[in-house]
DNA sequence: CGGTAGCGTGTTTACGTCAACATGTCTATG
DNA sequence: CATAGACATGTTGACGTAAACACGCTACCG
């Protein structure tokens, strides 16, 4: 009889029943000592100890959940990993959950159909977990939200407040205005702009903000110019804006765009911040290091973590829901790459 | 009596009895229909399902997990999420594991030292988890290895072979012979390095293999400079070359560092590639557009992370354990960071 | 027409844990 | 010295699911 001849049946470890009997206690007292209880006798609780060590016990959380009614797990959808805001808001919560002492399930939407998106919502009702961290733009989710199972705890990352979850995000607004003011203020006469895709509702609040401010300040409105947050698109824009003798300011929602043009602008021959000045969005570890290193909106995905997942919990515990949608601060990184437009 | 007054007790929808209820038969054929099996006859298939979506079923997976003594579920342990390369094995690993029919979950080690490692591990035995995919550099795991539990399946990314584990990572030593032999084939006399912190394998792995490659082609053998991965001792080292005129090529262990390398040569005033040739390694989506657009070394992550995910449920479904590590072949991006050195 | 194989369905049971309740023991108090 | 109270420990049962087995019906065969 060897082990694992059974493919169907896996025996994973001892339970409970082992300890106990070896240490010569009842299951119950195992529990306890296994919980941290603290009405078991001192010696008890080592021959417990000793014994739980000697078979390898692990808790089988299988069995906890299903007695509990609770994983203490959470789900995050995400839809791109590999973007560069959903990786660091990922990472915060990540870190955020665990330290709660709630695991995270990631649930990736394998691609961008509304099928899979659909798909990914059913899963999700078949998965481990307490609660849900969307990190989809929300555009996505309003073809599939009929499939969200119901009272499940749901908080979506994003900054369109019409949805009945909660929502955290970034003050997208706030954060466009500081960089198209930073523009004017150093004496631009009005300030392009580099928006992110329209799918995306960040990228549409940054681009409203980015119109309002130029327009309270009485400034002419170029024509947007819109992008896929690659530096690609940020390229092939550069390209073709250096062409333009007007442009002397750019505010580029992204850093990875404004890199790809940044390449373009010396490709051309064209001065940055001398000739053309530009600002990005995110603050990336890397921002500080394009040529020039690169004055951008500094945002704090770890504060967007962090208060998403103490959402979902407070949702999950006590039954809060905070309709409210809470906007984090972001803040003006300023480097070399913006200065005032050349006397012309 | 209102919904949700008991914070301990969740009742989450409704189980397999109420459906059983409602559409008159037994749990047992509701299990069936619920897993698709063959044996029901068409009308009672119906009237289960027309039940299910009247109650709007959910089937309880820690129930399953409990009676299946399996979860479908890895975990991934990951050290630090926001390093490139992880995110992009993670993005890997969560594609693959989920039309693989697993979910994904994360359990990141919140901090570097040795007893947060140890926690994680313990915390790992805990979680719901058929195996593991082990996603942060080697040297750490040593310290904690002695925590891993029996038992479990366990795959490590890492370029180490002398584990118990399976391991699966990118063939460095091909890649660095790679970007080497390309900067000596240009004419170069020799090649510098900077090198990744030596607590990575990884960072090992690529700086021996551009020291026997120099050493086969009889060349000089630079002293090597580390740095930490970041941009910033990319920049920090650049100051540093900038300073020596024998240096005409260097191999640096991945694009970020290149990246502050870069902007060093920029504010030095050294032509890239004309007085000195940079070579990367990663090709990050932005590589293409650093400037000069970085010639570099691409290595694919999303094979490493399907590799890894069909060997760890290899071992989980079948017990297989090849102990053959499984090296990524890697390619060469050329770019224009590299020429010819220049006539002195 | 007796036997049996196949099929749809129901019944029982075990998975590992933990709350509730029950029991036993030891100490403090009138 | 009887009794209550505090505290350590044991016993029972239930969580939702699915395998194993049991049952009864129909179809087919010699």
């Amino acid at each position: 009889m060897t082990a694992g001849d059974s493919p169907v049946r896996r025996r994973r470890g001892s339970s409970m029943a082992d300890v106990a009997r070896i240490a010569g206690v009842s299951g119950q007292t195992v529990s306890r000592v296994a919980n941290g209880k603290h009405n078991v006798d001192a010696t008890t609780r080592d021959r417990v100890l000793a014994a739980m060590r000697e078979v390898g016990y692990r808790p089988n959380s299988a069995a906890r959940a299903l007695r509990n009614g609770q994983f203490r797990s959470i789900g995050v959808i995400v839809f791109e990993l590999s973007s560069f805001g959903n990786t660091r808001t990922l990472d915060a919560v990540a870190t955020a959950a665990t330290s709660s002492g709630y695991a995270v399930n990631l649930l990736p939407v394998l691609d961008a159909t509304q099928g899979a998106v659909s798909t990914a919502f059913t899963r999700l009702g078949e998965q481990a977990v307490d609660g849900v961290i969307i990190l989809i733009e929300a555009h996505e989710l309003d073809e599939a939200e009929v499939m969200l199972p119901d009272g499940l705890p749901v908080v979506v990352v994003d900054s369109s407040a019409h949805y009945d979850y909660p929502v955290v995000d970034t003050d997208q607004a706030q954060g466009a205005r500081l960089a198209t003011e930073h523009l004017l203020d150093l004496g631009h006469a009005t300030v392009w702009h580099l928006g992110g895709p329209s799918s995306s509702f960040a990228a549409d609040r940054r681009a409203r903000s980015w119109q309002q401010t130029l327009t309270a300040r009485r400034c002419a409105v170029p024509p947007i110019i819109v992008g896929d947050w690659s530096a690609d698109s940020g390229y092939a824009t550069g390209l073709q804006l250096a062409e333009n003798d007007d442009v002397t300011a750019i505010f580029v929602a992204n850093d990875h765009m404004a890199l790809g043009l940044l390449r373009a602008l010396h490709e051309k021959g064209r001065a940055v911040p001398g000739d053309i000045s530009v600002v990005g969005f995110d603050d990336t570890a890397e921002s500080a290091h394009y040529w020039p290193p690169l004055t951008t909106v500094r945002q704090s995905f770890a504060e967007v973590g962090r208060r998403s997942v103490d959402a979902l919990i407070g949702q999950i515990q006590a039954g809060e829901h905070h309709h409210q949608p809470v906007a984090v601060p972001t803040e003006l990184i300023v480097r070399s790459s913006t200065a005032p437009p050349r006397r012309s």
